[in-house]
RNA sequence: UCCGGCUUAGCUCAGCGGUAGAGCAAUCGGCUGUUAACCGAUUGGUCGCCUGUUCGAAUCAGGCAGCCGGAGCCA
């Protein structure tokens, strides 16, 4: 029996093979006088391979009905391409037509629009650009768990089913079985959630991140890499309700360590995609983002800029540039100024730490000025906030002060509490938007390009 | 959520008070080792929905919805 090989196994192939036989769906169908060209793709790659069926195949006459989206099994010859643009082609010597699209297929042999493609989010990975954003993020996801397993990093999985609202940050997805048109209710009138699945109110998880410092505080270095939710009504490019969030917690260590990792694990994931999915950033080069290969070069060949949010606010207001939002002590950064830090005036990754307490999550660790927290934000290019971080509040009494300061109730949060009553230890971490850092890797500028299936406010079809 | 824009054929758009157009796709035919092939013909639309102004509305006004961009929130 013949085993179906791979187009991109085929077009890497270092010489002819006199059988092989290939599967995949037709992009595009072209007759010749005694023949006809048929490109056909598997999702293996970006290239597609050239099928010759000539008119001796029995079934000529309906090999010429063969249309775009149709799938086919071809056995034939691999030899090299009498054409130009290819270097390797099949010459059929038997063409089996699983199924032939209609004519009303959605996808045509021209360019369609992102927005009219997002409508058929169900068809669109068949397409050049998207079948690479997809094997770019599959590759992503990958390197992420590469470089975290090579430093020694555990993989934690916390819950996506939660009853803490973690920093109170957001809002969040409920999680019930209750009849919400018809809710038990208490005596004062209130839903009675005693009488829901878990007994009490129950929320779609917004960040692992607490449950994953109860996992460095016992394993040492962990990270988190899972779907994320957020209620937030954003409507924006760079937001999406369903995101993926990576999230390390290292023990034992400081904001230094974390900015470190941060650094070295974004440069990490940029190499190892652009060594193995080097066609498909070319597409992207070419027609997605004209010069993203040097940017991502850049980032590569440079380190990253440190300064701390009174040094930026410094350089903003010394530059002279016209902002709508003046740079003062005590703002909280605005895309403006996150904007012009990366873009103008550092030109490259920037790593800002040190900022006001007052405009960071109580979990954050105070500094010795009393005023600022050590906590760091990554800000890329054309991206924005890719990464934010901070090293942890271990005091137990400062940890509690600070939460009492927001106006949140410590019995709330015993058991993370209990993480700085027994043994508590200097650690930090980040969270990083994985769909943010697929846009930094393809340059494709809308965050619902670069998920399967996306989900944003009004929108949850497929 | 706020501000702005858009919604006309399968797709991308033009038309902007007088009753619907183009390119591409599709279909049919021709030509051809082609490269999103090429040439010719044909098919195809309650102009987002509702209300109003007008002799007459795709076109003007109001409302609603959806989409897109920017901002906020953040990852």
């Amino acid at each position: 029996m013949l085993k179906r090989t791979k187009i991109a196994q085929l077009l890497a192939s270092e010489q002819p093979i006199a059988e092989v036989l290939v599967k995949g769906w037709v992009r595009t169908r072209r007759d010749a006088k005694d023949f006809s060209f048929i490109e056909v793709n598997d999702g293996s790659g970006l290239k597609n391979i050239q099928i010759i069926a000539n008119n001796t195949l029995n079934n000529y006459e309906e090999v010429k009905k063969i249309t775009t989206g149709s799938s086919l099994a071809v056995k034939g010859a691999l030899v090299e391409s009498k054409g130009g643009n290819q270097k390797f082609e099949v010459v059929a010597s038997d063409v089996e037509i699983y199924s032939l699209a209609p004519d009303d297929f959605p996808l045509q042999k021209k360019k369609h629009t992102d927005e009219y493609l997002r409508t058929i989010a169900h068809l669109r990975p068949r397409t050049n650009k998207y079948g690479a954003a997809f094997r770019v993020r599959s590759e992503l996801s990958y390197a992420i768990h590469k470089f975290f397993n090579e430093r020694g990093f555990r993989y934690v999985h916390t819950p996506i089913i939660t009853a803490s609202d973690c920093e109170g940050a957001g809002e969040m997805f409920q999680v019930t079985t209750l009849d919400i048109n018809n809710p038990p209710r208490t005596k004062d009138g209130k839903v009675d959630y005693s009488q829901d699945f878990f007994g009490k109110e129950a929320r779609l998880t917004v960040s692992g991140q607490l449950n994953g410092e109860m996992f460095a505080c016992a394993l040492g270095d962990i990270y988190t890499f899972g779907p994320t939710f957020r209620a937030e009504n954003s409507n924006t490019t760079r937001h999406a309700a369903e995101f993926w969030m990576i999230e390390p917690e290292m023990a034992f260590a400081d904001i230094h360590d974390d900015m470190d990792l941060a650094e070295d694990m974004v440069k990490f994931c940029i190499r190892y995609v652009m060594n193995t999915c080097a066609d498909d950033l070319a597409l992207f080069d070419k027609y997605v983002e004209p010069g993203l290969l040097d940017k991502l070069n850049n980032i590569l060949n440079h380190g990253f800029a440190r300064i701390t949010y009174a040094e930026a606010i410094d350089i903003m207001q010394k530059s002279g540039h016209k902002f709508e939002y003046k740079p003062e002590f005590g703002i909280d950064m605005q895309t403006e100024h996150e904007r012009f830090l990366a873009e103008q005036h550092f030109k490259r990754p920037v790593i800002v730490r040190d900022y006001p307490k007052e405009i960071k999550a109580f979990y954050m660790r105070l500094n010795d000025d009393g005023r600022t927290v050590a906590a760091m934000d990554v800000l890329v290019p054309g991206i924005g906030e890719l990464i934010g971080g901070s090293q942890r509040e271990e005091r137990y009494d400062v940890l509690v002060k600070r939460i009492r300061e927001n106006g949140m109730h410590e019995k709330d949060y015993e058991w993370y509490l209990d993480s700085r009553r027994y043994g508590s230890v200097p650690h930090a971490g980040f969270g990083l938007g994985f769909e943010r850092m697929m846009m930094l890797v393809t340059g494709i500028g809308n965050i619902r390009d670069v998920i399967p299936f996306p989900r944003t406010p009004k929108s949850v079809n497929f």
